[in-house]
DNA sequence: GAACCGAAAGCGAGCGCTCGCTCGGCGAAC
DNA sequence: GTTCGCCGAGCGAGCGCTCGCTTTCGGTTC
């Protein structure tokens, strides 16, 4: 199983790409030709954004408060993006990218539905871990955006739960999990993860790690999936 | 057991109780001497305020939609409250008082401890249901408080963490419930209540009512803390 | 290497606008 | 007639954004 430095380490090149290829996408609209200064001052701009809004709120933040922060001028900031709502809109755009990519990476075996179900947790858990002020943003700001991203927000937050439904769904066929309504177990799921990246302070102040964490949740999780014969095992092992 | 539709009841008479209660408080600053009217026009503050906040996010909401919306002029608005400031403070003021209030509310018998956790996870529910649109803004409006609202909202989340890890330790110590780190179980069983009132449009969309709800929660939950033998009959018994 | 030049990038005062909030005038009620 | 409550135009501040100007960069000429 993945550790998550390794996790961490992966995603964090996958930023650099991300940003790369929103500046070529956004071209047009970017004055800067040099595409590694564009680059590098994009990832800043958006790193900054987050930083400040996730204390703030978006909205509350004022472009002043950015320019500040990234030490770039107004009018400069105006050369990398077209207004404060297409910053937003980029932001978005970055993350949803990033989750679409680590989304399409396979779990490194073939496994059984328990296996199946611990490394998607596991693999969620790390990417709102790796990710976690744009998951932080994206969750706290969904009600200000335009209503296509609302929608595509809560298509999100469907699918990673079909993810979980469809895992669910083939472990009770076999057998292995109980005959529970999948739909429901997997929306019950989704909380328990999400509190991971919306409430840091309470895990931190308690030293627990997002690997901690992710034990916690695997063991809180299967006594109520798995079948009754297999649970009482479960909860001996770990 | 006491039905949704009780405590609704009682909840409603309260929140008038606690807005004439506010207004007394206030009263110093409130401009408007008839009690009756004043209260009336307070409460209807405090909805269209929530109702406003919880759609566009408080900050957005100017002073002058909200004149809109309450049908009350902007120099009669000031009439009541003091600043947009103080009125967040006013609403967040209401809430915790509802919130002492109900919790003070003694469970109808004395009960083992896994019936006392069913009674805990059904009030919670029922309270933030009959409130929802308090808790929604509470929770999302919280990092735009000063750093006393946000404290207190904190140790907010923590006390009714630790009823729950109370609970538990109690049934731990009873041999009822499994020998698990009561704290954190207490800590993950928060964001299970949480989504009730945080994403009401998802178990909407599949009616399911808070009944329901409080239904499918004991029985995720009950498999994870009690002991294994104990297990097996709850989960078949509903 | 120095001097020069056009393009690229940066700068920040200022624009129009909306915000939270005020205040002088006004009608209704006792 | 005095009091109480209501009204909404108007205030300074701060917002997102612009634009005329300056600085920096990279290449060319002597």
């Amino acid at each position: 199983m993945i550790s998550y430095g390794d996790f961490k380490q992966q995603i964090d090149t996958l930023r650099l790409d991300i940003c790369r290829e929103i500046y070529r996408q956004n071209k047009a609209l970017i004055r800067v030709k040099k595409e590694d200064v564009a680059v590098a001052r994009l990832t800043a701009i958006f790193d900054r954004t987050l930083e400040i809004s996730n204390r703030l709120g978006f909205q509350a933040m004022s472009v002043r408060d950015l320019s500040e922060a990234t030490g770039i001028s107004m009018g400069a900031l105006y050369a990398y993006i077209e207004s404060k709502d297409k910053l937003l809109e980029m932001i978005l755009g970055m993350g949803r990218m990033a989750v679409a990519r680590v989304m399409t990476m396979e779990p490194p075996e073939p496994v059984d539905p328990r296996g199946q179900l611990r490394w998607l947790l596991r693999a969620h858990l790390f990417l709102t871990e790796a990710m976690q002020p744009w998951f932080y943003f994206s969750y706290m700001e969904t009600r200000h955006f335009d209503q296509q991203a609302r929608e595509r927000a809560m298509e999100g937050e469907l699918m990673s739960e079909r993810y979980f439904a469809d895992c669910l769904r083939a472990g009770v066929e076999q057998g292995v999990f109980q005959p529970r309504d999948p739909e429901f177990t997997a929306a019950l799921i989704k909380p328990l993860l999400q509190d991971w990246y919306l409430k840091r302070w309470k895990y931190r102040r308690r030293n627990i790690d997002v690997e901690a964490y992710a034990d916690a949740v695997i063991a809180f999780i299967e006594p109520a999936v798995l079948q009754p014969a297999v649970t009482a095992g479960c909860a001996a092992n770990d």
